[in-house]
DNA sequence: TAGAACTGTCACATCATTGTAATATTACTG
DNA sequence: CAGTAATATTACAATGATGTGACAGTTCTA
C-alpha cells in the first residue's frame, strides 16, 4: 500500500527528521541504526527503498549494501547512500558495491524526495500509481474509489485494501497468513479463517457487478486474484 | 486546466527535482533532455511556460530558444534560462535570444516559482485565477467570497481555507493530519477530531444550499471533496 | 466595553465495520 | 459414493469511527 522505506542512520537528530518527513509524504518508515539492523530489519520486512548513510557504526554502509545485494530477495531494492561532503571520492565505490544513487550531505529533502520516487518508479512503479486497473475493475487509492465496469461499489477499509493488494499482485496466490501479513499488519492478531470471510465480503460486493469471480480460491493454500483471460 | 511546463535539462537528478516540485505545485510536467526533444515536445504540445538549461547537448538552450521563436505557435511562450554561475557574462546573450528570465544555479525552488509565477500571470493570466470552480461551487480565494450556485454564502476563515484546499484537489482523500497540516498550519497542535467539527460546519452551511454533500467520508481514512458526477 | 463571531474540545448518539463462532456447502480421497 | 477436510456463508456482538450539539475561551467589531 504504501511504500515502505528502511532509513539507515546513526545520527539521531537527522534520523528523526527523516522519519518525520517521510511519514507525512504518505510513507511507512522503519529506522535503523546500523549496517547490522539494517540487514536484520530488510530481512524481517523487504522495504521497497533504503536510504543509507555512509558511515555507519558496526557495519559501514557500503558493507551493509553489499551484503543486501547477496540475498535473493533484498538484491534489488533501491539504495541511496548518504555521503558527506568529504566523501566525494567514495561515490564511485558506493555506487560500484550496488548503491542506486547517492546524495551528498546537507541535503534538501525534497530533492531527497524527487531522487527517492525517481528510483521507485523505476523498481515499484505501482506504489506510485494512483489508479490501478486490472480488466474492468479500477481503483483509485488516492481517492479510495473503486469501479466495476462503469459502476461505483463500495468497500469497508479492509476489503478495500485486501483488494489493493490483489490488484498490485495479480495472479500470485497468497496463504491467508501472508494476507493477514499484508492486509491487516504484521502485529495484529487474527484468526486465519478471518480472511475466508473479508475474501466472502469482498467477492459479494464484486460479483453484483460482474459475471465471473476475479478471486480464485486454491484449495489448501489460498486465494489469488486473476481477471479471466 | 492546470499551467504546462516543459522542462528542458539533461542532468537527470535536476530534472527529476524540478518534475517533482513542479507537479506538486499544481502544474502539469514534461521533460525533455536535450534542445532537439524539447522542440519536438514544444511542437506536439505548446507549453504554457519552458525552463530550459542552458548547456544542452545537442542544441543548446540559446538555439533551441531562437527556433521556438521563430515559430508563431511558439513564439509567446515564456521561457526561462537556467545558468550555471560561470556562464553570467551570458546573460545579455540569453535575454537577446529571447529568454524571459534567466535564474542562476544553484537556485532555490520558491525563487523559480515565483519567476515562473509571475511570467506566467503576464503570459496568460488565466491560468493563474484566483477563482475556483468546482460544479456550481465557486470560490474566490483573493476577495474570501463563496458561491454556492447563485447565493453568495459566508464561511469562517477555517472553513474557508478547508473549503479551498479541498477545491484545489478535487476528489483526493485527505487523512485529519493531512488536513491539519495544510489548512491549520505545520506546527499547531490541534486534536484530530477537531477536524470532524469543521468538516461539519462546512457542511452545514454547503447543504443549506445545495441537494447533494460534496464532503464525502472515508471511513478510516479521512473526507474527500467531490462534486457527484 | 458589550456583543458577535469564531474556535477548539468534549460528551454522547449513531452507524459502519470487524472478528468470531456456528452452520452449510463444496471439493477431494479412496 | 461415503467420509473427510477445506472453504463459504450467515448471524451477531463488540469495537471503533463519525456526526452533532453544547460550551467556554478568544478575538474581533461596533
Amino acid at each position: 500500500m504504501k511504500p515502505y522505506v528502511l532509513v539507515v542512520e546513526d545520527e539521531d537528530a537527522l534520523a528523526t527528521l527523516l522519519e518525520y518527513n517521510f511519514e507525512k509524504e504518505g510513507y511507512e518508515v522503519g529506522l535503523a541504526g546500523d549496517g547490522e539492523e539494517a540487514l536484520i530489519m530488510a530481512a524481517e520486512r523487504t522495504p521497497d527503498i533504503i536510504l543509507m548513510d555512509w558511515m555507519l557504526p558496526k557495519l559501514s554502509g557500503v558493507e551493509a549494501c553489499r551484503r543486501l545485494r547477496r540475498r535473493e530477495e533484498t538484491r534489488n531494492i533501491p539504495i541511496i547512500m548518504l555521503t558527506a561532503r568529504g566523501d566525494e571520492t567514495d561515490r564511485i565505490t558506493g555506487l560500484d558495491y550496488g548503491a542506486d544513487d547517492y546524495i551528498v550531505k546537507p541535503f534538501s529533502i525534497p530533492e531527497l524526495f524527487a531522487r527517492t520516487r525517481a528510483l521507485l518508479r523505476r523498481a515499484s512503479p505501482s506504489l506510485l500509481e494512483d489508479v490501478i486497473r486490472q480488466g474492468d475493475i479500477e481503483i483509485d487509492t488516492k481517492a479510495f474509489r473503486v469501479k466495476c465496469g462503469e459502476n461505483q461499489v463500495h468497500l469497508g477499509p479492509t476489503e478495500f485494501r485486501l483488494l489493493d493488494h490483489f490488484m498490485r499482485n495479480p495472479g500470485r496466490v497468497f496463504s491467508r497468513e501472508q494476507l493477514l501479513d499484508a492486509v491487516w499488519g504484521r502485529d495484529v492478531y487474527v484468526e486465519a479463517r478471518t480472511v475466508d470471510v473479508h475474501i466472502g465480503r469482498l467477492r459479494k460486493v464484486l460479483k453484483k457487478n460482474r459475471a465471473s469471480d476475479p478471486i480464485r480460491t486454491v484449495r489448501s493454500a489460498g486465494y489469488a486474484f486473476e481477471i479471466a483471460a
